[in-house]
DNA sequence: TGGTGTGAACAACTTCACAGCG
DNA sequence: CGCTGTGAAGTTGTTCACACCA
């Protein structure tokens, strides 16, 4: 184990090993090598050793990782032997499939909290029973909720004005789905969920390969 | 101009770039210095140049980009200098989200099609006027629209299946939502859209740094 | 003069290859 | 013996620094 600095990449593997393991758990495989983990995942097999080794031994040298063990100890790494609380913010078409969406569940996040600015919006209570709040009321909400992480649907003109709300509410963490660089001071993350790149990245190689 | 590979990250970045000459278009800017949308773009100058360098000569020494020209020459490049037909698979809450989505529509991708396997859901019209198919029509529909990427937002468990329809039928690009690899045969892309990964980076640092 | 285009230096990440251990 | 953990080698991507040109 070693302190050196871990590349950004890493987590992001660390992650989908996590949901390969949960597979292979389910599928009841009790140990698996970092050879077949490779296999399974579409990445080089000393990655994944030199991946995890980051953070410890926690394989057997001949026999391989246990499975259960990997999956807690990747899962513990991540952060995810806790439940995190979301806040959206904007809930047009995007916002309400996102809150509607099983797959934050899954993985232990919870949308705690709703927001927006639109008079008719706020007040109603949406599908899943939550209540839309002013977002004047987020450090209040906030308080009362532990808002941990913000989830930014709204269209890309207001999306750094909404950041700037979260900031100073001291939500450290926030994912944007709006097709904009948002900037945070330092101690703050963002990461982007931005479809038009991913479409223009499809879009070069339909054009240049095909 | 060289014919080295280009770095998938350049492509990227192409994307960003033309985002931010859009908005220097409208705010009626001229011409731009590597040093000044770089400064915008959040990353090196060089970089910029180097990018751009990849595919032409497109600065003037001495003065900078021409807006207007650059911003032509990169949708050029990413082949946004056309409009781009999408098929959604899998009408749930994301689905229909997305086809109402204004981001597609706003850089040329255009829904031509729509596919579900749920019999309740074949025949509908959707709010955008599409009519959804069964997935078994997938070939006989694209020989009526030219579908040219196919859009998989079915659960996990569905979307390779989805996606052996969609390289059955031809369809050489994917964006999927799904949590999930897919896996496709040479000459086919596929990009992610995946947020429970984004989610589980910012919990990482949440637990890390915070 | 000022900013591009680019070889060369640098930094980051990935893969190899094998020592070391269960 | 087999597979992990890891230094070393290799590869890829980024930044520097400056020649060159409008």
């Amino acid at each position: 184990m070693k302190f050196s600095k871990i590349p950004a990449a890493t987590i992001t593997r660390l992650s989908m090993y996590s949901r390969n393991l949960e597979e292979l758990l389910a599928e009841d495989v009790k140990v698996i090598s970092s050879e077949k983990l490779a296999e399974r995942c579409g990445v080089n097999s000393a990655q994944i050793r030199k991946d995890v080794a980051y953070f410890g031994e926690f394989g057997v040298r001949g026999v391989g990782y246990y499975v259960r063990d990997l999956l807690f100890e990747i899962k513990k790494i991540l952060g995810l032997n806790k439940e995190w609380n979301l806040a959206l913010v904007g809930i047009g078409n995007l916002g309400s499939a996102l809150i509607a969406h099983e797959n934050f569940a899954r993985q232990g996040y919870r949308f705690v909290a709703a927001f927006d600015n639109d008079p008719h919006k706020i007040g109603k209570k949406l599908l899943s029973g939550l209540l839309v709040d002013r977002i004047d009321d987020l450090k209040k909400v906030k308080a009362r909720c532990n808002i941990e992480i913000g989830v930014i649907s709204t269209p890309a003109s207001k999306a750094q004005e909404v950041a700037n709300r979260l900031i100073e509410a001291d939500v450290r963490a926030m994912l944007n789905f709006a097709p904009i660089q948002i900037q945070v001071p330092k101690g703050f993350s963002v990461e982007n969920v931005d479809f038009t790149v991913k479409l223009d990245n499809l879009a070069y190689h339909l054009t240049t390969e095909g």
